[in-house]
DNA sequence: CGCTGTTTTGAAGGATTTCAATCGATGTGG
DNA sequence: CCACATCGATTGAAATCCTTCAAAACAGCG
């Protein structure tokens, strides 16, 4: 039950939104509370419409949050890297998971199920109020998601979404290193709501313009400002443009 | 300052979900510390980028909250009616407000400056919780409006617009009568995320399947049944199945 | 090597947008 | 009270973006 972490592990946790403002013995006390999950690539951390007991902050590893349509089809919601937490908002009230949390490399996360979380931000109201922003802020992000989902292209959204997941990664990464991406076409269309003939058509397209290398579950992005200008629309309207008419 | 609202509006305070919970002395402290505000159709009581200072609650009319995007076309996040809450996610912390609210039609609505409303969360910590599970809910139905836009065709957007709004509507109005809208074309485009040209296909599409009566801003709906099998996908496929093929 | 899962590419079709023209309703000011 | 300007709605035709389906190439793994 109760774990350690590494000094690394301890450094990502002090910067989690979440747990901002906290001093060092009182992240402790909460590490303290906390059980450890591992759990390989393609596991579940929790299903979609299952009773909502935990919340998470993930300590290695990559995960999906995604929703099933009535029909099969998957939306992903969010993609989320070590630091961030998952299901914050369901501590709030008993409730169903809305979506279903995939690993989508190997991962490791701490866990506080319902009961603990809520006595943890009555000790340190910090956590309940760091809680509220981190809502506050995915609902700001998941917002403007829809404005753009709404009003934008796939290929601008497609931009985004893979701007989006290098920012994410940045934090982990060497500075000045090659930005670098790890998942399939078929996850970069549930994030964009397109289909996966679409966005390999566009990745290749950018392939061809010396945007970037696009291989098997990868994408080693170089040029990011032809990217960015593809994502605000600045229609370069070099030569072949874009991913368009071919 | 002080408000002292009309008995049919002290009965809808007293339903209002940030409210619940709340003893009628206490309800009466909260009134006490509101602001009365009155808009003529098309005022706002709010841009987006202004500093949020203020939370509201709708006593009258109905206001939508809309997103500009940087080319100036509107996304409606939401429409709200009498009851609802407006910005509460806002009083959490020191931001701009991210949406505009504008009056669809003349109202009035209370407003609790940010520290006014702090202050009272304090003093009723039960204004907190139901202030946290409101924005909670409302991020379960953003998420299931991001779902659906990236997944389903526009007729069903359309829809579940329709039915949303109904249902917000009938908590007003004698139930039994016949659902009834009033909104331009133009609205329920930017609430789906189309064209106000592909929603009026569709209107007139439904009209002459008996489906409900167009009129100028205004949707009669006859078949409420038929309207939640489109929504839900289950093609009636009778004869000229939908909007399809016009 | 053969299997499985990912990706690419083409061709055809479909859904939706765009643009332009028109019509009807509403309201206003002369 | 009518004429006119305005605003919302309708409709058609063309264009376009995107999906769908099918086929095949490709990479990784046991």
């Amino acid at each position: 039950m109760a774990y350690t972490p590494t000094p690394q592990e301890l450094a990502l946790l002090h910067n989690t939104t979440l747990f901002q403002g906290l001093s060092d013995e009182q992240l402790q006390s909460v590490l303290q509370a906390a059980r450890y999950y591992e759990l390989e690539r393609r596991g579940f951390f929790f299903h979609q419409g299952e009773p909502a007991t935990t919340f998470y902050v993930i300590l290695r590893g990559n995960v999906r949050l995604a929703q099933l349509t009535p029909e099969g089809r998957q939306v992903i919601m969010h993609y989320f890297g070590p630091g961030n937490e998952l299901a914050v908002i369901v501590v709030l009230s008993k409730v169903d998971y809305p979506v279903s949390a995939e690993a989508a490399t190997d991962a490791a996360a701490l866990g506080w199920d319902h009961a603990t979380a809520l006595a943890l931000m009555e000790q340190f109201p910090r956590l309940a109020i760091n809680g509220m922003e981190m809502v506050a802020g995915r609902f700001w992000e998941l917002q403007n998601r829809y404005r753009e989902l709404a009003t934008e292209r796939v290929e601008q959204r497609v931009a985004r979404a893979v701007i989006r997941l290098i920012h994410q990664h940045n934090g982990l990464r060497p500075a000045q290193s090659v930005p670098q991406l790890t998942l399939t076409r078929q996850d970069l269309a549930e994030m964009t709501g397109t289909t996966l003939f679409t966005v390999s058509r566009i990745c290749s397209s950018w392939e061809q313009r010396g945007l970037l290398d696009a291989g098997r579950e990868q994408l080693i992005i170089h040029n990011l400002e032809d990217l960015i200008a593809i994502a605000d629309d600045m229609q370069t309207h070099s030569q072949n443009g874009s991913a368009r008419g071919l």
